[in-house]
DNA sequence: CAAATAGTGTCTCTAAGACAATATCAC
DNA sequence: GTGATATTGTCTTAGAGACACTATTTG
């Protein structure tokens, strides 16, 4: 013990070389836009957070929210903090992404990003600006193969696009590693952490396990199922679909009226 | 572009404190034992490989191996790097498990852990001491609840035993978070990475995704089976099995012979 | 009424689990 | 032959997908 302290005391880590550690978050939404058509109901895109970049380096590019991890807390404390930074809404909980620790992938020196992905579900949050940041936008998110078998991304907001290439590699353990070939105007390899994060998104929204979090208290079957294919860019029978959810909703007394059709019963989590 | 030459010439990393990074990897291996019954197939066990600490901190306690990422690596190649030191085998992959970053988690100073975990196959590695290390030895791994609910975490080799308590809590994205309540002799929170790490690896091996690294090239249905079970900690059916597995091997023309029962046909991953 | 969605019922197909039955070897 | 595992086949059940049909609202 007397010979622990005294290790300890003549230890010293700033002997060593030591990175700079951030955490990015990747903020999902869910973004409603009206069909035009009083009978339709409203389309619906996944849409994430981006900052334009006020500062050096990738001044005037878009960017992921995020910042430098202080000392006395975890790298969540550190997500979360900065996500409230930027959303004034603290999310539900965090989703780790995974590590990017590439030399070079950060111009200003050595620095490794922890990822988290996060879900915000109020549709009234207004992305706000940052310190370092001149302007926040929600993009909406298109992932998909290209000809050549390649992943693109395009990041869409009004006049706003970003548009980003990246190559797939499967690699063990069931996961995609992606390797950028064009980030297009994202600052630094944020387009490789977005396509991480939309890929664990959609990894865990087979299960349910966060659908409900883009949704608000109560619900309909057809915006859960919206929901659900809006992120996992797939498509069910609203049939099977209500089997499917049966167990994991409960029936409210209320209903969605005023819709143009037949209106559609409430549901909550069960 | 001059304007972020001269930005990042004035700019300086060092100006803000910084943690050390490590990487931890938890390394998997299948270990067999001989039944004593000329007719019984062996018996196998999920066992990890555990480092005892020749240095301050934790002196004679068990740790995972690991070390400090160094400049001009990933953290993967880090981990990688570790392992190799260790095991003197390269694993096909690795599997990220989490990143741990609690204050105080160590007693030298301000240190994050990347946690991977890693499966070694050749069973004729022979675990060789590191710089830091005074021993190292495989454990039997048992994972499982008490009576209180609580996760008890026991490795075992011959007499030495390692115990740890640790307390689920579910979080959402279906993650599950350890909190550790006794880490008997095991160093740092490495209870805690080594449930993480467990967690992460049962999760992977319900669809075969990792399970075909544990074994040589060539096995029998009953070989993976065993894998799955002990590593799952389930057990079904041989028939059924054998129906679940049927597209994601191919028959070899060899037979496992002499084993006291009707030979097994030996098959390859597809 | 027309257009749109809400909701129910039913058929098929597949995969998993239970279990019976046969095959083959080492001693 | 005996005891063990290997291997095949069949029955049942649960769940997903396809699809037909009915219900209800607003303009």
């Amino acid at each position: 013990m007397q010979d622990e302290k005294a290790f300890l005391s003549g230890y010293s880590l700033e002997d060593y070389p030591r990175p700079s550690v951030t955490a990015d978050i990747v903020a999902f939404r869910i973004r409603e836009s009206d069909s035009g058509n009083y009978r339709r109901n409203s389309q619906t895109a996944l849409s994430v957070l981006l900052i334009k970049r006020g500062g050096h380096p990738y001044k005037g590019c878009w960017a992921l929210p995020g910042g430098f991890l202080s000392p006395g807390e975890t790298i969540e404390q550190c997500a979360f903090r900065e996500v409230e930074e930027e959303t004034a809404v603290k999310p539900a909980s965090l989703m780790p992404v995974g590590v990017f620790s590439e030399p070079g992938r950060d111009p200003r020196g050595w620095i490794i990003s922890n990822a988290f992905a996060c879900i915000i579900s109020d549709p009234a949050v207004r992305a706000q600006s940052g310190d370092d940041a001149a302007d926040a936008k929600w993009f909406d998110v298109d992932f998909a193969q290209d000809e050549n078998g390649d992943s693109v991304l395009t990041l869409q907001n009004g006049e706003d696009s970003v548009r980003a290439v990246l190559r797939e590699e499967r690699t063990q353990f069931g996961m995609t590693r992606y390797n950028l070939l064009d980030s297009g105007s994202l600052a630094f390899d944020h387009a490789k952490i977005i396509a991480a994060a939309l890929e664990a998104l959609r990894a865990g929204a087979a299960d349910f396990e966060h659908i409900f979090d883009f949704l608000p208290e109560t619900f309909t079957l057809a915006e859960l199922q919206n929901v659900q294919e809006t992120v996992m860019n797939i498509s069910v029978l609203p049939a099977n679909f209500r089997r499917k959810v049966a167990n994991l909703v409960e029936e409210t007394e209320s209903y969605k009226q005023g819709a143009g059709h037949r209106p559609a019963r409430l549901y909550r989590k069960k």
